[in-house]
DNA sequence: ACCTGAACACCGTTCAAGT
DNA sequence: ACCTGAACACCGTTCAAGT
């Protein structure tokens, strides 16, 4: 009945990664500001001065979370074909952050990339590489399409009410808003109620609509390079 | 020589307008982690309780924030070329998350949108409506285009070392990184010693091809729209 | 009606002390 | 070498009290 052992994992050796573990635990069940230094020392049975002994500070901690995370993401694998490789990754890193939506916070906080971002980077210029785009249409693509995956992942988390009920709550604010302060919003009101809250729709739906969009542009503007040439 | 009341503004009424213009200041001066009821209260000249008077509690201040920061943003007016307006309106978004480079990270944890947000979706709904796009293909763009926008305002924030020198550390570390741990970034060790080290190149720049990439292929979609219509 | 003071339940981090 | 206890300088927020 002891208090504090309950909660405790079976005593071992604290790690640094021991502790990232437990972190990224901690925010996939309250979120970031779950993950205190008192509770993750809660968790791992230690006081929360314990854990500077195996990370610098806090920071440290949010970076190595944030490093965990991303390692989730699907890297391209040499061989496939290059808009089926980043599709792939695309997707794969947008459910990452589905899976972990607390993580897209701390993308915008830290600066410091790990070793997991340093090794998606690299797969994802290689495979543009291999496909015969040149360092400086690489350099473009990359940063489209991670604006794009970054971006869509931050609306979606913005819009994530629960299906039509919730965006009903939010179409009638909006009325409400319109109406009082004497705005109007025709063309978002009409944007909603037509299409949006019809039953088929979902924001989600919007990701490869983009994502295909941006992939033609890219595949010409990597042709148009090579006739250049 | 008083302490307290050099730092206030001349007292006069407060009003949750003045509140969330204090705030905007003091976010802009320290970041986020700077706007805190207790140093708002002391800029206001007054105690942290009394805020409570005038806003409900501290997310509302971060919405209201937030909102200001919004509306600073150039709407597409009526009559614009449809492209170029929606390259204003894309700048100018740009522009402002550098000014205030601590609100994409309210960008992120706000769910609620503000007065100036709605206004914002509507202005460039309806730019894309009167340019003859449909409801369905008015909603891909403007997924795609805002996807876009705030991902690159993410990225651009965390590359925000202040030219070569200190990417040039950042190309160091990734060396020791290489090295030290056996593993192998050829194509990115490419990308930053070939292209982004050298004197020509920002990361900003990217923001152009992209947007004219997104457009292009938007205008693709919309014309194909209305010829099988 | 508006503002205040003290208090509560939290933070990250330092530092001397314990084993 | 590793962990702890007490402390410091902070948070957001409540609540009774003052004017």
């Amino acid at each position: 009945m002891a208090k504090k052992k309950e909660v405790s994992v079976a005593r071992e050796r604290l790690s640094p990664e021991r502790v990232l573990r437990a972190a990224l635990a901690l925010a996939d069940e309250g979120g970031v500001e779950a993950l205190s230094m008192r509770k993750l020392g809660q968790v791992l049975g230690v006081e929360a001065m314990s854990l500077y002994k195996h990370l610098p500070n806090k920071d440290a901690i949010l970076d190595g979370v944030l490093d965990l995370v991303v390692a989730e993401i699907d890297l391209p694998v040499p061989g496939q074909d290059w808009k089926e490789a980043m599709r792939r990754r695309a997707r794969s890193a947008r459910e990452v952050f589905i899976r972990h939506p607390w993580a897209m916070a701390l993308m915008e906080s830290r600066t410091q990339p790990g070793l997991a971002s340093l090794r998606y980077y690299d797969a994802v210029i290689g495979c543009l590489r291999r496909a015969g785009f040149s360092i400086v249409m690489a350099a473009h693509a990359f940063a489209v399409l991670d604006s794009f995956i970054y971006g869509f992942a931050l609306q979606e988390q913005k819009m994530s009410f629960e299906g039509a009920a919730e965006l009903g709550d939010v179409a009638v604010d909006l009325q409400a808003q319109m109406q009082s302060a004497g705005h109007d919003l025709p063309y978002l009101g009409e944007l909603i109620v037509e299409h949006a809250l019809k039953p088929g729709y979902a924001f989600a739906n919007e990701f490869e609509f983009g994502l295909e969009l941006i992939l033609d542009g890219l595949e010409r503007a990597r042709d148009a390079e090579g006739q250049a040439a």
